[in-house]
RNA sequence: GCGGGCGUGGCGGAACUGGCAGACGCGCGGGACUUAGGAUCCCGUGGCCGCAAGGCCGUGCAGGUUCAACUCCUGUCGCCCGCACCA
C-alpha cells in the first residue's frame, strides 16, 4: 500500500459558501460540513479503490494469509431497477459493512462480494414500454446501482462482482439445470455426511446409477412407470396397496422397449417435463410459480392468473420435502421465517383410503381419499371429489347430468381469483350420482363434487365428516347431508350445533373388524391405520402442501433452457463443453398477450431451428446432423439468484462454477486449518448456532424472501450436495431480516392519503391539506410513488455525507424493526460527527488539537464504550453502539482525548463512519488503512469502579441511594443501608419485615 | 379464521437473565455568541401538585404471581407481517 495523504483534501471555499443547511457561513474553512465530509469521503474511497483495500484472495493465491479465520458476510444482491437505489438496500448494506470491518479489525479473512439479479420481468416490460433492449437499460441500471453504492463506502470486494446476465455466470446457471436434469432422488440412499457427522436418509443421485440399478434388476418398472425395489419392498406404498405382495405388472429392463425405458427414466428425472395446471397469466403472457401469485394476482402488475394445463420443467423439490423442513433446526434463521418455510412445506401425517365404488364406473373400483382424521371413519356421512377429478368425468362419461356438466365446467373455467373469492363465500356443490361404500360401517354413502376440495392436494378426494371438520360441516349442514357424531366433546357441544374439531373420545365407532369407542383421537388414529393397513383398505400416509418448482418461463429476458427437442418431441441435454446457450437477440420481444401460451423464444426462429452437432448435443445420444429444435422457454428469476452466493466464492473460476477449495474455505465453516484440527477455539463473537449446517456466515436481507429465495437456494444447495459438488448441506447458517425502512404520509379523515408535496405544516404543528384545509393526521407508510414519500440516498448524502446517512440508518432502532425514515432525525448524526471532528481537529488549521495528558473520566469511557460497541456488533445492535459513541464524545469534548485516547476512538468509530475514521487516522501519522489495524481491547480493570451507586427501595419504592464498595456482599451492604442516616429515617417507628440485598443491584425494605 | 410479532414521553427509540423506567437522538423551552441565526455552544425537558424541599401518578387496558413486573402468567383491546377451503 503507498502513503495515503496526510492532509484533508482543501475544499474550495474562497467564498462565503453555501453550508449543509444552505445559510450563509463564514464557518472556519475546515468545519465538518457537507463539502469537507463529501471531500473526505471521495479521497478515502478512491484510495480504497486504487489501493485495493478491500480485496480479499483466496486460498491458494500468493497474498492468502491461511492462519485467520474466514467470515462471510453476504447481502441480498440487489434487482438494478432504473429508479435507482432506495434506502431500504443501504440499510441492510450498511449493517453488513460493519460486521465485516469489525471482522477484519478481530483478524478475519472476510468475503464481503456484491453483483446483480438482473435477469427478470421488469426489465423486460421497461424495455417493451421504451423500446430499448434489456440489455441495454440493465447494464445502465447495474452502473448507476454500482455508482450509489460505492458513494457509501462499503468494502465489497468488487473484484468478485457479477451479474446473472454474464455470460461466464448464466453458463453456470446452465450447468446447475442440467445436473438436475441428469439427477433423481433415490429415497433408499443416504446422504453425504452432514457436519454432525450423520448421514441423511432420501439422495440425489446420477441418472447412471439410476440405470445401473434398472439394467441390474434391482430395481423394477410397476404397472404405472413407478420403481419398485426387486426384494418386493414397494419403494411406492401405493403400489402394494390392493394387490398384496403379488404386484401385478412388475416389469424389468429388457422386457421394456426403448420408448417405455425412455419414459421411466424421465419421469425420475430431478428436472422433469410434465403436464400440469399452471398458473397463467395472460396480460404478462408468462406462467407463474407459486409465490409469484398472490390472491389469486401476478405479484408483479397485479393481473389476474388463470388455471392452465401446460408442458412445463419442473424441479422435484418435493422428494426433499421432508429434509427441506427437518434441516430447518441446524440453521439460525429467525423463528418467523422457519415457520414460515415449514408452514410452505405444510407437512402433514394421516392416510390413504379407499372406498370401494358401489356404481359400476368403467376402470375404477375405489375411491382413494387422503385424511389426517382416519379416527373419524365411522363419521363420514358422504365423500367429495374435485371438480377435475377423473371420476367425475366417468360419472358425466356414464349418463348426462346438465346440472353436474355445468358445474364442472363452471369450475374450470373460474380464475384462482374467483375460486379464492369462493372461500369466503357459501359452499357450493353437485351431487354426482355415484355411491361408494364407508369400509367401515358399510354404509353406502353418496360421492360429491365441490371446488372446496382441490385435485392439487392429497388424492382430490376427501371422506367427508361433517361432525367433526368444519368445512364438511358447512356444507353439510347447505345440502341436508347427515351429520353423525364419532367423537365425543368433553365440553358436551352438539354436533348438530357446531361442528367439534377439538380432542376427544371415541364414540358410536364399532364393527366387527374394528372398535374405536373409548379411544382418544391418537389412539384411535393408529388403531384405524392398523386395521386399515392390514385389511389392505389404506395406508400410513404423509402429504406435503408443497409442489414441485414450475421452472419455465415464456418470456425473452432469462436464461435459455439448455435443451433441445427431436421431432417426436424427445428432450436431449446439450453438451456441457457447449455452455452457455447465449440468449439471442431479438426484433420483437414483446410478449404475446394470449389464452394460449406463446414463448418468446420462438419468434428466433434461426437459433431455434438447429442440428445435434450444432446445438452441442451428445453423438451418443443423436447424431449430428440429426434436425433438433431448442427449447424456447426460459428460466424464472429465481435460477440466478439460487447459487450466486457460490460464485461469489471464486467468482473468476472458467473450469468449475466453483472449486472445491474456494468452495470448503467459504462455505465450510471451519475454513481455518487450527479450527478444523480442534486445536483453537472459534473467536468471540462467532458463536451462533451455527456450524451444525456450515455456509455463509451471515446472511442479511429482506422478509420477503423467506420462501422463495430462501427455499430454492436451499433445494439446489442440496441437490449439488448429494451429487458432491459442494461441501454444506445448507447455504446460509446465520439469516437476518432487516426491517422495512417506512415514511411518513399524511391522511384525510376518510382515511385516503394526501401525497406529501401536497400537506402544509401548520404554525401549531397539526397538518393540512393545502387545496382544501382538511386537516390530516401523519401516518406511517411504506415509501411509495403515488404518495410522494420516497427519500432518495444521493440527496441525504449530498446533504450531510455518506458516514452521516450510514450513522443515521443503523441508529433509527433495531435492525430488524420496520421503522420510518425521518430526515430531520438525521441532523443529530451529522452534530455527532461533527462534535467528534471538532473534539479533535482545529477548524481554522486543520491540525490536531491533542490533550497533553489523559483525564482519568474519559479514559474509564473510553474502555466502557470499546468493550460496549464490540460486545454490539456481534448482537447487530448498533442502535445502541452508535449511542455509546455519542455518550464518549458529550463526555471528552471539555477534556479533550490524548493521541493515544484518539488512536482508540477512531479505531472503534471505523466500523460505522469508516471515512472520518480513515481521515483522523491518517491525521494521526498512519500510513496504512484503518481497515485492518486490531479492534482496541479494553481494559478489564477499567470496567469495574471501586464504588458502586445502588439504591435503597422501602415497600418497593426507590427512596434512597447509597454507595457501597464494588464486591460487597450482602451482609456489608445491609449494615451500610441500616446505618445510613436517611435510611434511618426513612424506617424510624417502623417494623422492619424483612430485607432483601441484591448484591450491586439494590436494596429492598419490607415494612410490616 | 390460523400462525408469528409488536404496543414505553410530542417523535425515533433504550432498559442484558424480574432489580433505579425513559439511555442516546430529534423536537421543544431558556440562555450564550451574534447585525442576524434555520449555524454552533451551554442548561433544562414523562405527567400532575408545589416558591422550594418534596410528594403522587406513570410502559395499550383489566386482573394475577413476587420483597420487586416494561420484563413472567391469565383475560382483553389495538396495530403490523405471513398463510389462507391443503382435508
Amino acid at each position: 500500500m503507498s502513503i495515503p495523504p496526510t492532509q484533508p483534501p482543501q475544499p474550495d471555499r474562497s467564498s462565503a459558501a453555501p453550508t449543509a443547511q444552505g445559510g450563509i457561513t463564514d464557518a472556519p474553512p475546515f468545519r465538518y460540513d457537507a463539502k469537507l465530509a463529501d471531500a473526505i469521503e471521495l479521497r478515502w474511497q478512491q484510495h480504497w479503490e486504487a489501493e485495493g483495500t478491500f480485496h480479499q484472495s483466496n486460498p491458494g493465491e500468493p497474498d492468502f494469509e491461511p492462519d485467520r479465520p474466514k467470515y462471510y458476510v453476504l447481502d441480498m444482491f440487489p434487482y438494478p431497477s432504473g429508479a435507482g437505489l432506495h434506502v431500504g438496500h443501504p440499510e441492510g448494506y450498511t449493517a453488513t459493512d460493519i460486521i465485516c470491518r469489525h471482522k477484519r479489525m478481530k483478524g478475519f479473512n472476510v468475503l464481503h462480494p456484491m453483483g446483480w439479479d438482473a435477469f427478470g420481468l421488469p426489465a423486460e416490460q421497461y424495455a417493451i414500454a421504451t423500446g430499448v433492449h434489456p440489455a441495454i437499460t440493465t447494464r445502465k441500471a447495474i452502473d448507476n446501482f454500482r455508482r450509489q453504492l460505492k458513494r457509501f463506502g462499503f468494502s465489497y470486494d468488487w473484484s468478485r462482482e457479477f451479474g446473472t446476465i454474464d455470460e461466464d455466470y448464466y453458463k453456470w446457471t446452465q450447468w446447475i439445470f442440467l445436473k438436475l436434469y441428469d439427477s433423481w432422488f433415490d429415497p433408499q440412499a443416504e446422504s453425504p455426511v452432514y457436519p454432525d457427522g450423520k448421514r441423511r436418509r432420501g439422495c440425489a443421485r446420477p441418472i447412471a446409477d439410476l440405470l445401473v440399478q434398472l439394467e441390474g434388476g434391482d430395481l423394477r418398472v410397476g404397472a404405472e412407470g413407478e420403481l419398485v425395489h426387486a426384494g418386493s419392498a414397494a419403494m411406492n406404498p401405493l403400489a402394494a396397496m390392493g394387490g398384496g405382495a403379488e404386484v401385478i405388472g412388475l416389469r424389468r429392463w429388457h422386457e421394456l422397449d426403448q420408448k417405455q425405458r425412455r419414459a421411466v427414466i424421465d419421469s425420475q428425472r430431478m428436472a422433469y417435463l410434465d403436464q400440469m395446471t399452471v398458473n397463467w397469466c395472460p396480460a404478462l403472457g408468462t406462467v407463474l410459480a407459486n409465490d409469484e401469485v398472490i390472491d389469486g394476482r401476478s405479484e408483479r402488475g397485479g393481473h389476474p392468473v388463470m388455471r392452465k394445463p401446460l408442458k412445463q420443467w419442473q424441479f422435484r423439490i418435493t422428494s426433499y420435502a421432508d429434509r427441506l423442513l427437518s434441516d430447518l433446526q441446524l440453521v439460525d434463521w429467525p423463528e418467523s421465517t422457519r415457520t414460515q418455510q415449514s408452514e410452505w412445506i405444510g407437512r402433514s401425517e394421516g392416510a390413504e383410503i379407499d372406498f370401494e365404488i358401489d356404481s359400476a364406473v368403467s376402470g375404477m373400483n375405489a375411491l382413494r381419499v387422503f385424511t389426517t382424521r382416519p379416527d373419524t371413519i365411522f363419521g363420514t356421512t358422504y365423500m367429495v371429489v374435485a371438480p377435475e377429478h377423473p371420476l367425475v368425468a366417468a360419472a358425466l362419461g356414464m349418463k348426462h347430468d346438465a346440472a353436474l356438466k355445468a358445474y364442472v365446467d363452471a369450475a374450470r373455467n373460474k380464475s384462482d381469483v374467483d375460486r379464492m373469492a369462493g372461500a369466503e363465500k357459501d359452499k357450493t356443490g353437485v351431487f354426482t350420482g355415484l355411491y361408494c361404500l364407508n369400509p367401515a360401517t358399510g354404509a353406502k354413502i353418496p360421492i360429491w363434487t365441490a371446488d372446496y376440495v382441490l385435485m392439487g392436494y392429497g388424492t382430490g378426494a376427501i371422506m367427508a365428516v361433517p361432525a367433526h371438520d368444519e368445512r364438511d360441516w358447512e356444507f353439510a349442514k347447505k345440502f341436508a347431508l347427515p351429520i353423525v357424531e364419532v367423537i365425543k366433546d368433553p365440553k358436551g357441544g352438539d354436533v348438530q350445533e357446531k361442528c367439534f374439531s377439538g380432542d376427544g373420545v371415541g364414540a358410536n365407532s364399532s364393527s366387527v373388524e374394528v372398535s374405536l369407542n373409548g379411544l382418544g383421537v391418537a389412539e384411535a388414529k393408529k388403531t384405524t391405520i392398523a386395521w386399515l393397513e392390514k385389511t389392505s383398505r389404506g395406508v400410513r400416509k404423509v402429504n406435503f402442501k408443497l409442489r414441485d418448482w414450475v421452472f419455465s418461463r415464456q418470456r425473452y429476458w432469462g436464461e435459455p433452457i439448455p435443451i433441445v427437442f427431436d421431432d417426436a418431441g424427445n428432450h436431449y441435454p446439450i453438451g456441457a463443453d457447449h455452455l452457455p446457450v447465449k440468449l439471442p437477440d431479438l426484433a420483437d420481444y414483446s410478449p404475446v398477450e394470449s389464452d394460449d401460451p406463446q414463448p418468446l423464444l420462438a419468434k428466433a426462429t434461426g437459433w431455434v431451428h438447429t442440428t445435434a452437432a450444432q446445438a452441442g448435443v451428445s453423438n451418443e445420444l443423436l447424431p449430428p446432423n440429426a434436425i433438433v429444435r431448442r427449447e424456447t422457454n426460459t428460466m424464472p428469476g429465481s435460477a440466478g439468484s439460487s447459487w450466486y452466493f457460490l460464485r461469489y466464492c471464486d467468482a473468476k473460476n472458467s473450469k468449475r462454477f466453483v472449486s472445491r477449495e474456494a468452495d470448503a474455505y467459504w462455505m465450510g465453516g471451519l475454513g481455518t486449518p487450527a479450527l478444523r484440527a480442534g486445536s483453537m477455539n472459534p473467536p468471540p463473537g462467532s458463536e451462533s448456532r451455527g456450524t451444525q449446517a456450515a455456509g455463509v456466515d451471515l446472511y442479511i436481507g429482506g422478509s420477503e424472501h423467506a420462501v422463495g429465495h430462501l427455499l430454492y437456494s436451499r433445494f439446489w444447495h442440496k441437490v449439488l450436495f448429494d451429487l458432491g459438488e459442494v461441501c454444506t448441506p445448507e447455504p446460509f447458517n446465520k439469516l437476518f431480516h432487516q426491517g422495512m425502512i417506512t415514511s411518513y404520509a399524511y391522511q384525510r379523515p376518510d382515511k385516503t392519503i394526501v401525497p406529501m408535496d401536497e400537506v402544509n405544516e401548520a404554525a401549531d404543528g397539526r397538518f393540512v391539506e393545502t387545496a382544501t384545509g382538511v386537516a390530516l393526521s401523519p401516518v406511517v407508510t411504506k415509501m411509495s410513488k403515488r404518495y410522494k414519500n420516497v427519500i432518495n440516498p444521493d440527496d441525504i448524502i449530498a446533504q450531510f455525507g455518506a458516514d452521516t446517512f450510514r450513522l443515521y440508518e443503523m441508529y433509527m432502532g433495531p435492525l430488524d424493526a420496520s421503522k420510518p425514515w425521518n430526515t430531520k432525525d438525521t441532523i443529530g448524526c451529522f452534530r455527532f460527527l461533527q462534535r467528534a471532528w471538532r473534539m479533535t481537529v482545529d477548524e481554522q488549521t486543520g491540525e490536531l488539537k491533542l490533550a497533553p495528558a489523559a483525564n482519568p473520566d474519559v479514559e474509564k469511557q473510553l474502555h466502557r464504550t470499546i468493550a460496549k460497541v464490540d460486545a454490539d456488533i456481534p448482537r447487530l445492535a448498533f442502535n445502541t453502539a452508535i449511542a455509546a459513541l455519542i455518550e464518549f464524545v458529550n463526555l471528552a469534548t471539555a477534556p479533550g482525548v490524548t493521541r493515544d485516547q484518539l488512536e482508540r476512538f477512531a479505531l472503534i468509530l471505523a466500523p460505522f463512519a469508516p471515512h472520518m475514521a480513515e481521515e483522523l487516522w491518517a491525521k494521526l501519522g498512519h500510513t496504512e488503512s484503518i481497515a485492518y489495524e486490531p479492534f482496541p481491547q479494553p481494559d478489564p480493570k477499567q470496567l469495574v469502579d471501586r464504588e458502586v451507586e445502588i439504591p435503597i427501595s422501602i415497600q418497593g419504592k426507590v427512596k434512597h441511594k447509597i454507595m457501597v464498595p464494588t464486591g460487597a456482599d450482602k451482609a456489608a451492604i445491609e449494615k451500610i443501608a441500616m446505618s445510613d442516616p436517611k435510611v434511618r429515617e426513612l424506617i424510624a417507628g417502623k417494623t422492619l419485615s424483612k430485607i432483601i440485598v441484591v448484591p450491586g443491584k439494590m436494596v429492598n425494605i419490607v415494612l410490616g
